[in-house]
DNA sequence: TTCCGGCGTAGGAATTGTCCTAGGAGCCGC
DNA sequence: GCGGCTCCTAGGACAATTCCTACGCCGGAA
């Protein structure tokens, strides 16, 4: 019995040297490739296949809002989710959004098969890291957006560190003791599982937070 | 006559789907892999090979630098650099380094035989629009947008600030001091007037070069 | 009512980052 | 081949930030 798969990545030639990975293990069969999220919903709709093998550095919506739309659109498909990004969050983020895996780029092409076999028969195909994440974050259970959670102190702040003000400059608009500020600083961090500033601002420009700055 | 050639990628699935699209032209063999830096270097330095197929995935880590110590060690070793990013200043970057050809992943896996073939015969492998950057030389590309402006080391550093990575985490990547790490990031901000590390991810996600960061 | 837990607030100690300054290397023009 | 330039590098003193800890307040639960 063959397992029928769709390979998404931007690059055509990721895509080729993945198919031809595929290709050496006679139980899989790639039924068709996509380069962009729109090609993906395409051919999630059309069917034909049992596995997505999705990259998320793709361009246009964020990978993660991807699988949420492709699992709506096909609850039952399994997606494995290939990044370049060691990064844990993304991991539990894309398994929250309803992924079978998560497997990154550097990991052996063998491993490739063992996923793909595995989410196939019905299994979650995850590091132990990751699991451990997603087992602590499980008892908090946040269904909305991780900005959702801020407190509105903790919000106000947020918007001022994504709109570049420092920890100082915070403190001095707010009139609040700059160790007050820190603190509130480390747990948004902590509270969006988020590693800096910079990735502070992306999540702020991706979720559209940021509308009111130049 | 075949083509002995190198593969150089930090993910391993990477390195295989290259190894199998290479594998399908008998004028090619590929005779080595290297996953960071440093293999890189011990296997140019023990030789065996015509071509490197260097990914520059990660721009900011060692890949302009990686390139001119190459050609430093072997300057008659033909360098193909293969990225993520269509940005054109990576591509210039590269060939002034010594590279040979500049191809995207996102070309098709029949344009990196080409480019192969094309290179170990001598000759440039470059789209037009590299060709005219670099023709257009020196001076007024570069004074077009203001991250032109910065230094290799600078944009190094850029990148990796974009990142997310702190001066600390820079210095230790780069084996520098923090002071230095610290001084050019001043300086980075001072030469393309940004006040924050918040305005510096804007700026970089607003000229798409952060492409590979999800 | 009393207790508990989250929220907003900081202090002191420790770490991290900046500012000012400067030296060596390489390159270009003259 | 000699200034003059930029680039990359860093030291010392200082400033900003974080880490660990904690305390009062308030609203909901027992």
């Amino acid at each position: 019995m063959t397992t029928r798969i769709l390979i998404a990545d931007d690059h055509a030639i990721v895509r080729e040297g993945l198919r031809r990975i595929l290709a050496a293990d006679p139980a899989f069969v790639v039924t068709g490739e996509a380069s962009d999220a729109n090609e993906v919903i395409s051919a999630v709709r059309a069917g034909g296949f049992e596995v997505l093998l999705l990259d998320l550095s793709m361009p246009g919506r964020s990978g993660i809002e991807l699988v949420k739309r492709v699992k709506e659109e096909r609850p039952g498909l399994k997606v494995l989710v290939l990044s370049m990004h060691a990064e844990q969050q993304y991991a539990v983020r894309a398994i929250r959004a309803g992924a079978s895996g998560y497997l990154t780029k550097d990991t052996a092409a063998a491993a490739l098969s063992d996923a793909i076999r595995k989410i196939g028969s019905g299994g979650l195909f995850i590091t132990a890291a990751v699991a451990e994440a997603l087992a602590l974050g499980l008892q908090s259970a946040e269904q909305d957006l991780p900005h959702k959670r801020l407190t509105n102190r903790e919000f106000e702040i947020f918007m001022l560190l994504a709109g570049g003000e420092s920890v100082t400059g915070i403190a001095e608009r707010l009139s609040l003791s700059v160790k007050t500020a820190s603190t509130h600083k480390t747990n948004i961090l902590e509270k969006m599982k988020l590693g800096s500033i910079a990735e502070l601002v992306r999540y702020a420009l991706e979720h559209n937070l940021l509308d009111s700055l130049a």
